[in-house]
DNA sequence: TGACTGTATTACCATAGAGTCATAAAGTAG
DNA sequence: CTACTTTATGACTCTATGGTAATACAGTCA
């Protein structure tokens, strides 16, 4: 962590932080970082309620982090941040270096378990 | 964001910001950054209750954030996953960058406005 | 042993916010 | 105009969670 990070900051990270802290968010961002979309294209990306949906794209919004465009009766968001993307990169990398992590403990466990009940002559499996 | 994230990831990519989209945690992440502290280190350095630090600090060791270490009556915490660095770096960059914007935008209006005004013989300021 | 210190836990309150239903508002087509 | 579509909003419920006070627990020292 940067030396010291001034309290005020602290807020506004927090309070950035928490627009990406929603699985339904999150849909949302992911459904907006193929193209941009409507919001009934948004509400069937993501399979959540319209009036959910439309809230949601209101906070996003209102916080900068997607854009509104207005036609006819439509109304098309798209990402407006290069936070989202940053973001979402460095927690997949996150993620999928950890369920490497999970893979090859989870290896190594099924390896000397099988070891431990190679020699078990009757057939059943035997812990410890 | 990378080309399609599989659903499941999205609840634990929320889960795992949820813990950085809170004010008090940053500020506990922020003092630990520097060095392990004791929770009443930690006290002292966030300005918190002790109830709530010790909270706090413990969703962060199960969530495997921060490192717990035990040593007589005092329990010493430390950093304890590479993320922690890495998200600040990133917010802190983007708050940063915003907060320059904001400057520069400041300063654009302070110069049209005493533009404007200039030729204001009153010597009052004359705003449009 | 008892007194003291540092930490964790419990119980509780207050609030925020996610979801949903119903409905309003805005735009289009007939 | 009416009927219809798409989006936004208001009211409401329910759950999660941050904060705090009181207290339990654990370790040290006399």
């Amino acid at each position: 962590m940067p030396a010291t990070i001034p309290d005020e900051f602290l807020d506004a990270m927090a309070e950035k932080l928490r627009l990406f802290a929603d699985p339904t968010r999150l849909s949302i961002l992911r459904a907006l970082s193929m193209r941009e979309r409507s919001v009934s294209e948004v509400v069937e990306a993501t399979g959540r309620g319209q009036a959910n949906v439309s809230k949601h794209l209101k906070l996003l919004t209102n916080a900068g982090l997607v854009a509104r465009r207005k036609e006819g009766l439509r109304v098309y968001y798209k990402l407006d941040d290069p936070l989202v993307g940053k973001l979402c990169d460095l927690l997949c990398a996150t993620l999928v270096s950890e369920a490497r992590a999970e893979l090859s403990r989870t290896r190594r466990l099924l390896d000397t378990w099988s070891k431990t009940s190679r020699r078990d002559k009757s057939g059943r499996v035997k812990t410890r």
